[in-house]
DNA sequence: TAAGATAGTAATTACTTACTTACTAAAAAG
DNA sequence: CTTTTTAGTAAGTAAGTAATTACTATCTTA
């Protein structure tokens, strides 16, 4: 990925973080060296730090991509779903899409999360996700107010399912190779998620 | 956790084998030294390499010691159990057992899944893997014919989703911190699970 | 008890890592 | 056109890293 020599400041961080999450699909994100990233740009190792201080604030940036992603569209798919459970599916659809246009996410995220010392981006890791839950939740709750799931579900529970359902999608993608895998899945396993949590259907 | 000075050869490896493990909850398993793991067990880094000839070598013991522990007990459980639904709870819980005694288990084989280049413990890793999907595609499919399961149940997506269903508790538990989260939702989740792929309940 | 085998030490190896620095080329601004 | 700012280079540094080595202490057993 050779990119004309010279850009501005904002353009090549803007390049870097999509470097990052690009090599983050192929290999474990902790191995990726800043020489990587600066290779795969076409760049010397040292001129990364000229736009970024350390390499842990090149992670940070990386995380505040993802963060910016994936929050502000599942709120706005939430907004203009009609019912919760359109809101899910919504969601649902969104987050395999992320997944499958950059298989790197979701290895950057958890592999932050399982850090040993709470740095600033595992931090940054831990409030997207909990901001996500706390979307989930949110939906979970109103989809049971609204007779749409179990009068009895654990809403923070369900956004766990939600989320190990992808992880469950990644890791199956991860044994077979092949991002397609997930793309293939994702609605049969929504359908089953949904059929867990819904209320059963009254007999006609 | 100071060991005894001198240990047999077997007995050492044991013991790196399990300090891997325990190192393995506190930490991102790539990011484990030799150093570390000799520190961990009172010993100088270059005593590993006695017992070991390689860094991957440790690892691909790792992966055999938790091959062993998961696939034969899980085995062990489907024989015993008095038919296949009552097989799947029995592997949920020893599945859910095993990552609550030892949190390192599925970030070691997550990690190792999300490796660069095909080494031997990706390699180990990917069996360990497959022989567990296998074992539990081949219950799925059981529980399907003896009419437990849905008749359209696709078997290769219930065992990827009961894999993501510990995954995401997994996650559940890095956020919150504590492994005794898991115990707590592990029941629920499994019931939301089986909610989904099981049969209609016959009105009565 | 003496001899050989074995487990461990401590220093050192070649190599990789993140980060720094003195310099250059090109664009932007005056 | 000249000056200043900016992005990038290339060589280097210090702190690790896995692995090797010469040596030692301890256990086993003949």
């Amino acid at each position: 990925m050779t990119t004309p020599t010279k850009l501005n400041a904002k353009k090549r961080k803007e390049v870097t973080v999509k470097t990052v999450i690009e090599l983050s699909s192929k290999q474990n994100p902790s191995d990726i060296t800043t020489s990587a990233i600066a290779n795969e740009m076409g760049l010397t190792q040292g001129a990364l730090f000229r736009h970024f201080p350390t390499k842990e604030s090149i992670f940070e940036a990386v995380i505040a991509w993802i963060s910016k992603k994936l929050l502000n569209s599942a709120k706005k798919k939430s907004m203009e779903a009609k019912d919760p459970l359109d809101a899910i599916k919504n969601i649902f659809n969104l987050h395999v899409d992320i997944v499958v246009k950059h298989p790197g996410v979701p290895r950057l995220l958890f592999g932050e999360l399982q850090q040993e010392k709470d740095s600033l981006t595992k931090k940054a890791a831990k409030v997207l996700m909990s901001e996500y839950s706390k979307l989930l939740i949110k939906i979970f709750k109103q989809g049971k107010e609204r007779g749409f799931f179990k009068s009895n579900l654990d809403e923070e529970l369900a956004a766990f399912l939600f989320i190990g359902l992808i992880q469950g999608l990644v890791v199956s993608s991860l044994l077979n190779g092949s991002v397609k895998e997930i793309e293939k899945r994702a609605l049969p396993a929504l359908e089953i998620f949904l059929e867990g949590i819904s209320c059963e259907k009254i007999i006609p």
